[in-house]
DNA sequence: TGCCCTATATATCAACCCGATATAGGATTG
DNA sequence: CAATCCTATATCGGGTTGATATATAGGGCA
């Protein structure tokens, strides 16, 4: 699944312009997948070239022209095959975390900067959720949006909670760790585990 | 932050080859990061002709011979500073959600498989956290590590517990979806917001 | 009126990352 | 004893990221 299905799923919405498509991504879609200009205009290149989509350039009133991007019969059918054929994979890459993982070498000071700065990110997502579900008020059958939004506000909810509820945690581990600084002999986490001969310089 | 710097943080632990730098990126640290030997080897090169990190051979005894990665005091600064100047992003990329977002285009089928094999992952990284935290049991202070344990452990069940709560949900949606299959009308919900101006194909 | 900032909109490029693949010796297993 | 798996290193093409360039309209403001 790369960014051109994730257009073409997103123009099963109703016709759009890449500058639309970021838009979508950026709003309920941020917490799912991401995808920039670097990947959007390239990808409807393609796509049109494929003709998957096609193309209508619309002379701008009161703006620059905009080219108005449409599914066609053949794109359809195109996603809805590779919505059956792809690996549901799930991947995180989070600075955040890597961060918070070697907190001990960390300052107070940054990591309290670190943690307040991601719960007002999550909080933001939060918001943007709240919203959509609001609009959505009323609506009697849960669509797939809705379930995905359910999950980005159950996932982000306990993210900021477990944030809220162990952040003290780590500033007294901080405390103990940093009055005797660079120390050599952690007793292996998890990395030593299988490589427990890598005797020869540090550790062990 | 790139794999370069994964690598540091990873030494800080202990010396490593590369493959174990790759297996630790997949123990307790897969809800974090991902990073594979395409990344792993140039970024190992590159480190050692900075003088980050120095290499030392090791003819195998009972194995192919390993290259022994050690963390230099200049890496360790080097990574200290990076560690301070990094921006905490935090994404996520999931053809998971991806998929759940067009169930009802989705043969039900084909849904309960992807939802099964979604929970079955969720299992298997929070065994993983439960068998860290398991060894971890007994150490008083909480390092950085176990706060990442955490957070993935808080996060992976409450969205473990949000699709078991929820997906019966999806199942009524898509049958009360698909008899009307391919519906043009549907209401707006959010690439359609800024896009009202959008009329010229469907939609609308 | 002039000026700046923001939003809309498209497009490109180098640097980087991912996934697959090749290679190869040792251990395990049927 | 061939098949397969595990350890271990390395490379390559294709795709993505993030920054940047370009251009026009509208709002604020002095």
């Amino acid at each position: 699944m790369d960014v051109k299905d994730l257009c073409l799923g997103a123009l099963t919405h109703g016709d759009a312009t890449g500058y639309d498509l970021k838009k979508f991504f950026e709003s309920t879609f941020s917490h799912c997948f991401l995808a920039g200009y670097g990947s959007i205009y390239p990808a409807l290149a393609e796509l049109t070239e494929e003709k998957l989509v096609s193309a209508k350039t619309v002379p701008g009133q009161g703006g620059p022209s905009r080219k108005l991007y449409h599914l066609t019969e053949a794109g359809r059918k195109a996603f809805l095959e590779r919505l059956e054929s792809t690996e549901p994979q799930h991947k995180v890459k989070s600075e955040f975390l890597v961060i918070m993982h070697f907190a001990h070498l960390l300052p107070p000071a940054r990591l309290d900067a670190v943690l307040d700065q991601h719960l007002a990110e999550l909080e933001h997502k939060l918001a943007l959720i709240g919203a959509y579900e609001s609009a959505q008020a009323g609506k009697p059958a849960p669509t797939g949006a809705d379930f995905v939004c359910g999950f980005g506000k159950a996932v982000m909810g306990a993210a900021r909670n477990y944030i809220r509820a162990h952040r003290h945690e780590l500033a007294k581990g901080g405390e103990k760790t940093t009055n005797r600084s660079t120390r050599q002999a952690r007793p292996r986490s998890k990395a030593s585990q299988a490589a427990s001969r890598n005797r020869g310089y540090t550790n062990a």
